[in-house]
DNA sequence: ATGAACTTACTTACTGGCGGGTAAGTTGTA
DNA sequence: TACAACTTACCCGCCAGTAAGTAAGTTCAT
């Protein structure tokens, strides 16, 4: 086995290839019509194949859903690789950034949104996923809160798990809004402000306007 | 036709509670499963009735959304009657209370979490629901936030529209983040120092953070 | 180089179950 | 008598999953 191994060879090139052109279009069905109401037919269309060509690659529905949300992690990790995972005060304008480029993505930002509502059903395949998801995410923005503050002499571990939670949450709820109704809504601006507004009020905590 | 008016006599007052008990329960089902993924069926059993009689009352499955929806702030209404909506500064009490609230029904917070976010799917029948919903709450934070501005002599209408989406916003981001991981997020507290940070970031807005 | 042995990427065809909706009957009540 | 509130029974379409077949490609021995 030293060069010529007959180990079962990884999946042809095309094959990946047309994998990743059916995990696209089941993120795309799911997006658009949900999980439970997406079907298998639908995303076999887009890319011209049968069903059953589908669960050939992906062995069943909930199996395939898995693989599409890891898939688009994946991906997005590989997006970052080059450019370093900013942390501190530059997570915040990361997010700012973030915002004003989902305002250009409605599709993707349509099935996060889709996806995480449904996930909250009993027994959805993807509660586990969106569960580490935002577990991940609330860790890093609390990371970044802890170099900010040290920086500024602020410390309250409460209210910065408070904020991490708060800034993911905003940005999420106006994504919501904005889909609806997206003339009403102005999905990066308000992002920023609300981002603005947290992070002022964890550094400068002496207020109480209530 | 003078006492005994034949008119068509209003549902005998028996039906009437026994169409409450169905909505209660449908709302309880689609809350747990989504409305997609609900089924007639399982909210005939709450009540012990067949589908078909479910059907009798309402029709067809998406008017027995649409019915849930209009009967949940119908009640919410009459709840409010004696006491008066809130406004201006108070308002923002209000809703802090009412994430208190909240924190202590996670089934009817699920349900509304569920069914916004599948209202952004295609062609969703409570869509329309929603985008209104949120067009209204927008309009009356708003109204509380000129109030509140002109006490403190701000004024800047485009802050404020941004100001009063981010808050809903965060309400619904966080309950999303609470039902999945009820331990790691305060729903409670992490409103109220949302919400009071971004008050505050309206009312003294000279600050830049970022 | 070539053909046999095997694997991969599908398709066609079928199934089993479900789920919403309908029609027709049954019972109770005004 | 007439209507309201159901139930029973049925239909139809959909959809995930499976089984079996086929046409390519890959591997390997010769």
């Amino acid at each position: 086995m030293t060069k010529t191994t007959k180990r079962t060879n990884g999946p042809r090139p095309e094959t990946l290839r047309r994998r990743a052109e059916i995990l696209q279009a089941a993120m795309e069905v799911f997006g658009a019509k949900g999980f439970a109401n997406g079907t298998l037919h639908e995303i076999a269309e887009q890319v011209d194949m049968t069903h059953a060509g589908v669960l050939h690659h992906f062995g069943s529905k909930t199996q395939l859903l898995v693989e599409v949300l890891s898939y688009r992690d994946q991906s997005d990790v590989q997006d970052l690789a080059d450019q370093h995972i900013p942390g501190g005060m530059e997570l915040f304008r990361h997010l700012v950034r973030t915002a004003f480029a989902n305002a250009r993505r409605a599709g993707l930002v349509q099935a996060y949104a889709v996806l995480s509502g449904e996930a909250v059903t009993d027994d959805h395949p993807a509660r586990a996923y969106f569960q580490e998801r935002y577990r991940t995410l609330r860790h890093e923005v609390t990371q970044a809160f802890a170099l900010a503050c040290q920086e500024q002499g602020v410390s309250d571990p409460q209210m910065v798990a408070e904020a991490s939670a708060a800034i993911l949450a905003v940005m999420d709820g106006l994504q919501i809004q904005w889909l609806l109704d997206p003339d009403a809504v102005d999905l990066a601006k308000a992002s920023e402000f609300a981002i603005e507004a947290i992070v002022g009020a964890v550094l400068d905590p002496h207020r109480r306007v209530l």
